[in-house]
Order: structure tokens, then C-alpha cells, then sequence
DNA sequence: TTTAAATTCTACTTGTTTTATAGAATTAAA
DNA sequence: TTTAATTCTATAAAACAAGTAGAATTTAAA
């Protein structure tokens, strides 16, 4: 499950790509628009600027604004970026990888392989999905 | 990502799945067999007694043993059993639906669609794992 | 130079979930 | 009656999620 960040983050990006070329939102009608709360949104926004997928003009008359194009996010890249990994176990991550401590060998474990399809299923399907793709619909 | 929880049950099971038939197999047994927790494990066995999943027979020389065919154990199954949904938001599940609290519209949600996407995906790749399929590999 | 309005930063709080652990009660075989 | 297993109830510690608070900084414009 995503946690409400990564919702929020989503929505907010979504709204974002919605707004007029060149346009600069001011987080205030971001959360209204998206309905998210202020504050929290705040630290969202931040979040995505250190991710370098917004960018922002400070002071008055400042906001956000997407700084990678709108093709180019993908539910995969913010998943990872608030929620981590998209496997269900780290051992069977690609970005998150990490072995389990109680795991005796990793290339007899039996449940790693059926993690890593499922891993590859549903990293294909969540590549697919771009902020634009949501878009359109 | 899943939680230590359905890990340990999945091991368990495969532990189970592993005996020779009619074989019971001791709490104690299983934890140092599949390197699971003993006390955290008793609560598993009794979870996935209460889901059917296992039986157990009580008193001196009781145990565990798998209830339902490994061929019908599947991973989709336990996920949801202990760790809920498999879809990335409640409103975009089958077994889990909640409608989002913040959605003004669930009809012309864009989030929602893609997810709907993302989790047939995945729900059609953990259906086809089962504890038998986990364990020829 | 001052003011207004925005982002930015740091810290804190609150609640929930996870991950167990402890210990007593119950059950059944020998 | 003893032994060895499951079962039940309660508790605890740690991590994580989901925000909140408030001050500092930045910029535009009057």
C-alpha cells in the first residue's frame, strides 16, 4: 500500500501538471486544490524538489512547479523515492536490495524467486505509469 | 513490501508443505527449520489455524500440519489474509475497498484508474505463486 | 528601506503498527 | 499422574506514519 504521502505526492504532482505552461503554484492552492493538508504538503514539496522532480521560486509571488516533464515521472520513481522499494521482500529488491538476516542461503530460498516475478510484474506495470498517463483518463 | 509476519507464515507453510504426508510438525520444530521467531511463530500457526490454512492436534506429540493443498495455498491469499490489500490504495481494491477520505470524486479520481491497472497486474502474478509452485525452484 | 507573502527549516507530537515476549491455562498421550 | 505439546491473554518496546508549530529566510514591489 502506498503510504498518504506518496498519495499526496501523486496528487500534488497530478495538479501540478494540470496548471497552464509556466504557471507557479503557491503550495496554499495546491492543498486546496488537491485537498491535502498545508503543512504536510509542505515537507511533500520539499521532498520532491530534493528529488529534483519540482522546482521552486521563493518569496512573494513564488511556488512549485514541475521541473521534470510530466512524460517522465513514473509511479515506479516516486514510489521508490517516499515508499521504497516496489519487491515484497528487500532480498528480491533491485534499488532496496538487502539479504535477510534470518535467511540461511539465499540461492536456496524458495520464496525469493516467486518474489522477484512478482517484482518484475509489477515494476513493468509501474513504469507504464507516468503522470502524464494518469492524465488522460 | 511484506511484513515480517506474512514472511514468517510463507516459511512456515513451506516448512509444513515439506513434510512427509501425515506428518505433524512441532512449534518448536518449524521455528528452528524455517528460522522463525518460536514464540512469534505460535501466534502465526494460530492465525493460520483460524484462516484454515493449517490444522493442529493437541497435547503431547501435537503439531502442525498443513490443512489446505499446497496447490491452493497462494501468495495472494496469505497476503491479504495478514497484511490486507494487494492494490496500492484501499479504493482501488477488490477485498479491501474504502473509498479515500480526501477524493472529492472517485469517478473522475486519475490517480485511481492507474492503480486499478497496477493491481490486476500484481493480483494476476500472486495467484499464480503457490506454496507448491514456491517450492519446485 | 520597509512590508507582505511566499518558501524553507527544525523540532516536536501523537497515534498506530510491528514485532515480538511472558506466563498461565488447557489438552492429550503414555 | 506426569510430560510435553498447543492455546490464550496481556504486555512492552521500537519503529513508522501523519501530521503540527513556529521561527527563519527569501523575494517582489511599494
Amino acid at each position: 500500500m502506498l503510504s498518504n504521502k506518496t498519495k499526496y505526492a501523486l496528487k500534488a504532482l497530478l495538479y501540478l501538471a494540470q496548471q497552464p505552461e509556466n504557471h507557479i503554484s503557491k503550495t496554499v492552492d495546491i492543498a486546496e486544490g488537491a485537498s491535502i493538508p498545508k503543512k504536510f504538503l509542505e515537507q511533500i514539496l520539499l521532498d520532491l524538489k530534493r528529488g529534483h522532480f519540482v522546482s521552486s521560486k521563493q518569496g512573494k509571488f513564488g511556488g512549485y512547479y514541475l521541473l521534470k516533464s510530466k512524460n517522465e515521472i513514473t509511479l515506479a520513481e516516486i514510489h521508490r523515492f517516499f515508499d521504497g522499494a516496489i519487491a515484497l521482500l528487500p532480498c528480491a529488491s533491485l534499488n532496496f536490495y538487502e539479504p535477510c538476516s534470518d535467511c540461511k542461503s539465499e540461492t536456496d530460498c524458495l520464496l525469493r524467486h516467486g518474489l522477484i516475478a512478482i517484482r518484475n510484474e509489477t515494476l513493468k506495470a509501474m513504469e507504464g505509469i507516468t503522470i502524464a498517463s494518469l492524465e488522460k483518463k
